[in-house]
DNA sequence: ACATATTGATAGTAATACTATTATATTTGT
DNA sequence: ACAAATATAATAGTATTACTATCAATATGT
């Protein structure tokens, strides 16, 4: 499975960039060093000219690759969800049981997430944390509709999807299968938030993990 | 019922505002307008200049109730959720059946919202979509802890300790009361904004609304 | 009537989010 | 090996944003 993996290339909309980040050296160090910047100043502070001065590059070559930041940061959670989703197809053929496999998707979107050492050039376990932080901020634009008519958020409604299906054949008759779903793909990402910042309105903590408070929530409402 | 929320006056944390807006003519105008022009533009578009253009009036005068347009916006949110408050406070007192009065709290947190004449100068229904469009935008900036620190979120955790009290009185052992009721308010303001943006993945619609698809979840959680 | 507070108008600054141009370096195709 | 093509760097420039500062005009309170 490992190696499956390693061997695809995720592809992203086209659309995202002006030019293939991972088709040369500095692209791969335009995704590796923007996840790095936005981590530790904010999505807000981040900006081309600041990024250019650590990879010791130039603000114009970055808008060579990238229209903007927000598509920029479209573009890394498109790449985040993609590499969910290939995560949760390997978890979850060959598991017979519906209600196994939809635990084991629960468990994939909910959990920590550590680097997985297989894309040099990006660290997961970063990534995520700005996923944490920022990505609500991709979907919340007054250019939504027409982003989502350009196939931005495609990858993310796909792994919804993929849950709302396991939901399905759990309970076929349940009627909120995609509120459900989606509440626990963006809950999940709210929940760690707020274990991070605002930790008494949350349960989650070292020794409590969203994983537990997600699975137990689906099963009693749809079993 | 509705006088006694007529005559209560929304306090609101002092450091929120340079001179408090609800103490002149120009202060309630620019709540009025921003409401509106927020809604229209969206909150990355709107500036104090266009405000004031829109109100006759001038950008530094502005300054002089906001220190910028980020203050504002949490003013705005922080009026919101001690008018819910106050509402849901109105809602459940005297209801002695818990399940009842827990089922009353996620209606009015969860329903469409409706502007209630009583307060000319902020719509309420436009304000609720604000609220849907822009309030994670107050959470999610690197200074959330410092924010959080001089008090600026509390009325929004109030709403939510309310309801996990309503929780825990139904049932005092369901280990994950506060993940659920924030999982509820916030969970809540994401499937309105689903149903306005991206269907596809959320139940909610004209004719099914996300009152009855949190108040099915929480039941089958909790008891 | 006079002091005080409030608002309006104007100007100015630093930073952001770009675009355009030109120079330089690197790659590649034959 | 060398010309041609391509990629990158450096520099300059523009419009907008997010303010701050100053001063004049107006309204208000006693």
């Amino acid at each position: 499975m490992q190696n499956l993996i390693s061997n695809l290339k995720i592809s992203i909309n086209e659309k995202l960039y002006v030019k293939d980040p991972e088709s040369t050296e500095l692209g791969l160090n335009i995704l590796k060093n923007s996840i790095l910047l936005i981590n530790e100043i904010g999505f807000e502070s981040f900006t081309f000219k600041k990024l250019g001065e650590r990879i010791q590059s130039n603000e114009s070559s970055i808008y060579r690759y990238f229209e903007n930041k927000h598509k920029l940061l479209i573009y890394l959670s498109t790449w985040y969800w993609s590499w969910l989703e290939y995560r949760m197809i390997f978890a979850t053929t060959n598991i017979i049981d519906p209600i196994e496999k939809l635990e084991k998707a629960i468990k994939l979107v909910t959990e920590n997430i550590l680097d997985d050492n297989e894309t040099p050039h990006i660290n997961e376990e970063v990534l995520n944390r700005i996923i944490i932080e920022e990505f609500t901020k991709t979907l919340m634009t007054k250019d939504i509709d027409n982003e989502n008519n350009e196939g931005f958020f495609v990858v993310y409604k796909r792994v919804i999807n993929k849950i709302v299906d396991f939901i399905e054949e759990v309970n076929p008759n349940y009627p909120y299968a995609k509120s459900l779903a989606s509440n626990v793909v963006q809950g999940s990402l709210h929940q760690h938030f707020l274990k991070n910042h605002l930790k008494t309105i949350t349960n989650l903590s070292e020794k409590e993990c969203a994983t537990d408070f997600f699975i137990d929530l689906v099963k009693k409402a749809i079993i």
